[in-house]
DNA sequence: GCTGGGCGAGAAATCGATTTCAGAAATCGA
DNA sequence: TCGATTTCTGAAATCGATTTCTCGCCCAGC
């Protein structure tokens, strides 16, 4: 490496110990203003940059929080990150991103790596909400905050209430008119998947149906799985003529679906689905339960932020609201004006 | 932090020195088999993991490769992702990622990092062909690799030749009947966005056709900025037949301007883009210039690798094959059938 | 005038690994 | 059998920071 510069060079040049010039550069105040200033025109002149890893040695922490989302292709996590990255940059902390792809070997792998590297905290979600393993972790006591979904174990958490997210959506395709509403659900061991069907039933008992099992058909929250499922709602004889599908990928494989079979919202069916997809222009405008992303990033790095400096209360969950946007896929009203 | 184990710990219980612990773990061929076997037992029984700290300290050399990306949100990165991951982690490295977002100034800052944390190399998409600035990673000697784009520094670069995937576009929608044929393209200062234009140039020119300059617009890569690129030349009195837009992003933007006005694909225009979309599942299906993502990712890493183990040779780039997918978009015969 | 307290700064220990160096044991050749 | 060489192992130095310990100095209090 180039010849680097160390803090052996800098006290040197300002004619101090190594120990004086640490003490200035970490803000101990009993050093005379005099030999401040000698310190820090050399750590200028010179250009020295603390190694951050014999600094971490020494002091046993290191300044990076890692961030392990469990799919990066969907943009949902995409604003999140920048919460994240903008609060922990404003506390000095660097982030480092990962992606599980919904996969546990692979967040398995990641989780190692965060206690390996002795990371300060770590953000996460979850790929399963039962079969997520943070032992290795908690070992270390690294704090570990959960965003998005929840897992079985004792952490912090940050998500949105699903449950009333999904049935707001629900009430609202049941009042536009529909009466048989099919459900594109999440996999069965993430929270979210599971709230968002719990949300979907109780708007159903609510308006006094039957929740019908045929019309509840799981995903993988991925394209592909959201194409799948539609396709079997869709091939129905008795189709559905209202979709709520539990994802924004699921909701593209549903439109795929549609575009396949001729079928428009709302003029065939009404269609609702969750999370912010403005990043995909679709026709119609689509019916959205959103969720306030960045938020979620800013909050959930506050709560680890304060573990990291050593808060030792309980669990925090923290619910945040998800606010329903009716838009034409699901407004015949405003399709006809 | 919970007690953690050391190689010193590991040495008493196999009751030899650190050196032989270290010594073991390093492949050093020359440890006694019966001290190897005592070591790796009571590495195994304490659940021993060297400090990465420590080591990089010491060697002056890390395993962690940053990988700093221009947008996240673009899918085209996803795919090139995990092949940089898979190939690093099956050289014992770890990667790191970072979204500069198309912003200098975050760039600059990932960069710093970069050299901060003295990584051993840089895999990096830059936003700009002429102010990215890499000389501090040059100063501390860490070898970077771009991907995508290239820049104006000496460094090795791999990428797909734009021009000719452009160019082949456009003459495939020039044989399939159009004449007025317009582009979306990308900022002037990333060399992807050049090459395109230049490929769609070339297409028009070979094919006798005057280049009209009217025909030209400017975008961000993103999905506004396509949005009203499109606008602009679809509101024109004499509307182009086709359109080719030069990123995935910018391609969304234009399908939403053409629903906005009732236009669809192929019948009242012909569409192409660029970059895989497989994604989002719109209609009709879209004609693409695809890349090899993944390959692009993997190659990468080779060459980055190579240069951390030590090559000197001079900067090599990595030209790849881009290649044409026509699907409905673009095609008049196969929609008629 | 002497002692004790407080403060500022440097010397040295420390973090946890790797690697050099030196010494003991084993091997080899004559 | 003896010396020379090689092989293996451990002690100690090292990486670059932080932090404890220690010492000298100054000032207040008696």
């Amino acid at each position: 490496m180039g010849s680097r510069v160390t803090i052996r060079d800098v006290a040197a040049v300002a004619e101090v110990s190594p120990a004086t010039v640490s003490r200035v550069l970490n803000a101990d105040q009993r050093v005379a203003p005099e030999l401040r200033e000698r310190v820090l025109a050399a750590v200028e002149r010179l250009g020295y940059r603390p190694n951050s890893q014999a600094r971490s040695l020494r002091t046993q922490a290191t300044r990076v929080i890692g961030l392990i989302i469990s799919d990066i292709q969907n943009p949902f996590f995409t604003s999140l990150v920048r919460g994240v990255e903008d609060t922990a940059q404003a506390s000095g902390y660097s982030v480092v991103l990962a992606n599980s792809d919904e996969d546990l070997g692979k967040e398995q792998q990641y989780l190692r790596v965060a206690a390996a590297e002795q990371m300060a905290g770590v953000i996460l979600s979850p790929a399963s909400s039962s079969r997520t393993r943070i032992g290795e972790l908690v070992h270390e006591e690294i704090p570990v905050v959960t965003i998005d979904r929840r897992i079985a174990a004792d952490v912090d958490s940050v998500a949105v209430d699903n449950v009333a997210g999904a049935r707001r959506a629900v009430e609202h395709l049941l009042q536009t008119g529909a009466s048989r509403v099919g459900i594109i659900a999440g996999p069965e061991d993430v929270s979210t998947a599971a709230d968002r069907l719990e949300g979907y039933r109780a708007a159903l008992r609510a308006a006094g149906l039957a929740v019908d099992p045929e019309l509840t058909v799981r995903g993988d929250f991925r394209v592909d799985g959201g194409h799948r499922a539609a396709a079997r709602l869709l091939d129905r004889p008795d189709r559905p003529d209202a979709l709520f599908a539990a994802n924004n990928l699921m909701l593209i494989g549903t439109l795929d679906a549609m575009a396949e079979r001729g079928l428009t919202a709302p003029a065939d069916l009404l269609l609702a689905g969750f999370d912010e997809m403005s990043w995909a222009g679709f026709a119609p405008p689509l019916t959205l339960v959103e969720q306030p992303t960045y938020e979620i990033g800013r909050l959930a790095t506050q709560l680890l932020l304060r573990r990291i400096a050593g808060g030792t209360a309980a669990a925090e969950h923290v619910v945040l609201e998800a606010t329903l946007k009716v838009r034409a896929s699901s407004d015949l009203v405003r399709r006809a004006v």
